[in-house]
DNA sequence: CGGATTCTTGAAGATTTTCAATGGGGGTGG
DNA sequence: CCACCCCCATTGAAAATCTTCAAGAATCCG
């Protein structure tokens, strides 16, 4: 469906048996940033059978309709969340990088009513769900940080309403950039106001509900505002505060330590 | 902020301690339809304490900025999810009815990035934090129906996110009224292709990222289409077919049991 | 190096907004 | 019980934002 885009050349995962320990390292950082965890806790999760694999960019990593067994940990690289609708339109509802688990959800949603893409070239690992349940039976606490996780998307998704149903085009892909800014810094993805901004124009569009024509154009109005640089799939933020102005952003629907948004 | 209306009457609501086993009894019938409840569970549910209270249309239940040390479970009325923009502009993200905890989510998310806010005058009940929390650590796997309530929740926001950035203004209205015929149907509050539909053409419009102005032509259309009837806060739909045809409308996304969306 | 995808720009057109003014309805108070 | 008043609904006309269509340039990837 979508052109492939090698933008990102990840080294082949590692064979399983090697190096499991290492894999779901991600997934510890990701959840010691939402709860304490216990060493014990840890080393359960670290215990967690898991199966890499590479996705080649615009491959599909689960699919509407699909009723998933296992959840997919992004190791590498970035992968968006969308639906197809009628008439061939398209509407991405998050992105999302190393460290999430977007399907995560799966586990109490039978049926996919989306689908999960690789933007760029992807490496994931599977976890089944019968692991992650039994995990979570053995380690009920555990149940804060998993659901407090796909708490803070659906907060997302509430932020990306408000942004689509009532920005004005400009502002709506300012408080884009100033978001996914925040959500790689958060992980140690980005620093010094740069970092990865790897789907094209049309994803963009796709993201905020615009065409590809006017984001091409309001990208134009911010690079001459000096409000961002983006080439290369890299973006550029020289002025983090006036970029923050221009989006009306208010970070706390991201629920971050509070020295991140400065 | 909000003008009053007090379209609703509900009676007074029983003072706790005379009647608190039937409060919660909403929550038993809604966690019943996302999972299987054993007797004890519905028990031990029954039994947490419940504090009721009248909302008048136009008040916040929780606002943004809160810290909350309850839940509001929603017994009678409407009740809107909503966010505050630059320029006075607003955003409703969601809509609640009968049998909802709309702020479930605050029990793992510290602080309100939105609002609560009563369309309709409100019957709530608040059930303290520390309650629930021990009512799961009690019965860890009523994880389970909450966590999945708050996941269908997402899902809502995420149909929500595609209807307001890809569909046009006929669609997207139509669209609403399918999701919320259908969320009423599901909990015994509509029945035969009618259902109450308290909220103005302001709330509709900001529902929708549309003008209110914007949303009264489109309601004329419709009506001259016969797709909907709408007066009196009570929506009537002719021919549930052709308004889902006109929709594009999909209920995978609600999780609803399959009879419901026939 | 070659083909395909993505980016860029112009011009015309569609949808939706804004501004403004009138009419209607229900709740409150006299 | 009636009248008033405020909100809400309705409609017209003009303007803005964004889309569509189309074509050429640049970039990426194999």
């Amino acid at each position: 469906m979508q052109p492939l885009r090698h933008r990102f050349h990840p080294a082949a995962p590692e064979p399983m048996s090697t190096a499991t320990d290492q894999q779901l390292l991600p997934l510890v950082r990701k959840l010691r940033s939402l709860t304490h965890l216990s060493a014990r806790d840890e080393e359960a999760i670290l215990r967690l059978p898991a199966f890499p694999r590479l996705f080649r960019a615009g491959q599909d990593l689960v699919s509407e309709g699909d009723r998933p067994t296992q959840c997919w940990l992004i190791l590498q690289g970035w992968v968006q969340r969308y639906k197809l609708l009628g008439g061939g339109k398209r509407q991405i509802s998050a992105f999302h990088v190393a460290g999430d688990m977007a399907d995560l959800p799966s586990l109490h949603m039978p049926v996919m009513d989306h689908n999960l893409g690789a933007v760029t070239d992807v490496t994931a690992t599977s976890i089944p769900h019968e692991a992650l349940r039994e995990l979570l039976e053995r380690h009920p606490h555990l149940h804060a940080p998993f659901w407090r996780d796909t708490l803070v998307d659906a907060a997302i998704f509430r932020e990306w309403v408000a942004n689509v149903g009532r920005r004005p085009a400009y502002q709506r892909l300012a408080h884009l950039f100033c978001e996914l800014y925040l959500k790689q810094a958060a992980v140690g993805l980005a620093q010094d106001h740069r970092c990865p901004m790897p789907m094209t124009q049309m994803d963009l569009a796709d993201a905020t509900g615009l065409t590809s024509v006017h984001i091409n154009r309001t990208l134009r109005d911010m690079r001459r505002d000096k409000l961002i640089e983006l080439r290369s799939r890299m973006l550029v933020i020289p002025d983090w505060a006036r970029l923050v102005e221009a989006a009306e952003f208010n970070p706390t629907y991201l629920q971050l330590d509070a020295r991140l948004a400065a």
